[in-house]
DNA sequence: GTCTATAACTCGATAGAC
DNA sequence: GTCTATCGAGTTATAGAC
């Protein structure tokens, strides 16, 4: 029997999700995530012990999802432009569906690097050297312009999450509406992949 | 009389810009700062009152010094290509040289919107209107592949800010020192224009 | 499992001596 | 200007009834 109903812990989860993306780890108050969840705040502490653990479990698990998933594409045998087209749809489609992530994940790192990639994930990274093999070797072949690996992985990544960490100064900078913005970041999919194409491209 | 030793006042300074850019300020205690400015936590209050005036202080006195000649390259009547090299070349060098103020201002413009970007930019916003413009105008001359503007301006910010925030990130994926990571941060600013140039020229 | 009540603690801020 | 000592608000965390 699958319980359909919302759980107490399901209710705590989500809202600690919505509270801690907005306020950060330590701007959030585990009053206002009881507020959210509309359970009393001896809960959190029943259900997660404190406040640090109920942290890294929404925020790790939420993590844990992508790592696996980002971790193929970047080994896969895939052909160069098509595996760029695949990186920047599958980073794209994540921060639109979980649109907190990358601003949780530039701050964390930035406070604790190693304790945060090490829980991101679990001593099993994605195999850059790998990629960066690809690129070096079609360069050489002729495939595409001379360009070293570092900066056209850097490129990829910076086009891909970027725009979501500055969400409210594209906003304000671009008078446009949420909707608009959500319509821009869909048009990436395909832009971003065919404007490092169109850049290495002979 | 210059005087040319270092006051309590400018140990607070420096702690502060320490301490506020690797923990942000909830993250960040006063009693941390005093100690890392070898001072006592009372002096704080005495020089800067509390901590929200200590952390106006120290960041956006460092944001108000770009904030201008930001906003003079971008309406400027350079050419696109020339402009495009200029705007990259500011912004990586002021991220050279003041590598905590991108994770600040990504932390900060997520939790404060409307009252960050007016104190950073004072009601006097970088013209992005005409930058636009000048973008449709070559995609219309035919001097530059068809592009909109808004994505061309993302990927260029991206492609500068965003390795600044990913930093230990990329020290650890890509296995480089840090004196190698300070290299390559130079090579990008000639990388990154010639990148996206490469791009969108015809 | 869920609540109320409260203990324990952290931290910003102030008072007051020197 | 600088310090020690301490207050008081706000928050995490726990005890204990239901």
């Amino acid at each position: 029997m699958v319980n359909k109903q919302t759980t107490s812990e399901d209710s705590i989860l989500l809202a600690a999700k919505t509270i801690f993306s907005v306020k950060g780890k330590d701007g959030a108050s585990m009053q206002e995530i009881a507020d959210e969840a509309g359970i009393n705040k001896a809960l959190l502490h029943y259900y997660f012990r404190n406040k640090d653990l109920l942290f890294e479990k929404v925020f790790f698990t939420e993590l844990q999802k992508f790592s696996p998933i980002l971790k193929n594409k970047i080994a896969s045998d895939m052909g160069l432009f098509e595996k760029i087209e695949s990186i920047c749809e599958t980073y794209i489609q994540m921060a639109i569906d979980n649109p907190f992530v990358p601003v949780f994940v530039i701050s964390e790192i930035n406070k604790q690097p190693e304790l945060f990639i090490h829980k991101m994930f679990a001593d099993d990274l994605p195999d850059f050297p790998k990629f960066s093999k690809q690129i070096e070797r079609e360069v050489e072949l002729g495939h595409i312009k001379a360009i070293q690996p570092q900066h056209l992985v850097m490129n990829i990544l910076s086009m891909c999450v970027f725009p979501f960490l500055m969400k409210p100064m594209f906003l304000y900078g671009m008078k446009i509406s949420k909707e608009q913005y959500h319509e821009l970041m869909l048009q990436r999919m395909q832009e971003v992949p065919k404007f490092i194409i169109d850049s290495i491209k002979k």
